[in-house]
DNA sequence: ATCGTTGTCAACCAGATGGTTGACAATGGG
DNA sequence: CCCATTGTCAACCATCTGGTTGACAACGAT
């Protein structure tokens, strides 16, 4: 229930059909009957998905009239963003990192280190709690 | 089931956990038992998650001994980047066009228009109240 | 005042999801 | 050869999810 924000927008936008809401909706605000149109569901559907992206964050719907025009509020895109592009860069990173490593490996290939043969000392360490013991490794 | 590649990412990454085991894989490979280690599940439990993100392509595993190393594949990520880019770019655009309406509007108010109160007629018509049929039954 | 249109709420159902425990496959160390 | 370690598979369970239908709330029109 109380979900993190973080996840209730992944989880907003891991379904087809709400994905294309959000779609549609950068090209105008729009009400749940035009939204439902496209889709072979029912308005209720629909409904019930307007509904997972406004708990997102991802819409907001203002009262006009009888209908209830729905809006997109784009700026919680940026929060995924945020979230991927962290990690992908740190991704990346760890590869230049471990280019480095090879490469200094290459020109000093001085292992005098604890027969462990921890291959990619600095890049690869998994986590301090577990028996570490070695890592049978190859060098990739 | 025949889930498309776009919404296994998104719902992989709508887990904290698997988010969690994202992230600290972007710094080094590493087994299910130490990935496990934190977490106050069973190690099965992050096997599952470890499947589920295999599944969307996030993550892959190699044989290394007993062990089985697991590895992010970060270029998956930008599937994710990309969708979000082209629909946020998409909202800015809307926009940026709502604006130059707007303007427009300020400097010839062609009036004439019924006292309808539409504020924003083009980037935010929600539709002419057009008699949409309601959505008969099933197109099987 | 009543009716038609629009949309949400409620109850219900099938299937996915995340967790558990128990069994067992795979592999290297003694 | 046997065993300890590592991890997956299988069955089971509770909960969430996306869909349905039916009722009804809100509002404008007549």
């Amino acid at each position: 229930m109380p979900t993190d924000p973080l996840s209730r927008v992944f989880s907003a936008l891991a379904d087809p059909t709400r994905r294309d809401l959000v779609a549609r909706l950068t090209l105008a605000d729009a009400t749940p009957t035009e939204l439902a149109e496209p889709y072979d569901v029912s308005l209720q559907a629909v409904s019930k998905h307007l509904r997972v992206l406004e708990d997102a964050g991802l819409v907001s719907r203002r009262r006009e009239a009888q209908r209830r025009p729905v809006h997109l509020e784009a700026q919680v895109l940026d929060l995924m963003t945020a979230w991927i592009e962290r990690y992908r860069r740190q991704a990346e990173e760890r590869f230049a990192r471990l280019d480095t490593v090879l490469a200094a490996m290459r020109e000093d290939p001085s292992p005098g280190h604890d027969s462990s043969a921890e291959p990619l000392p600095v890049a690869t360490r998994p986590a301090p709690a577990a028996p570490r013991r070695r890592r049978t490794g190859g060098t990739t």
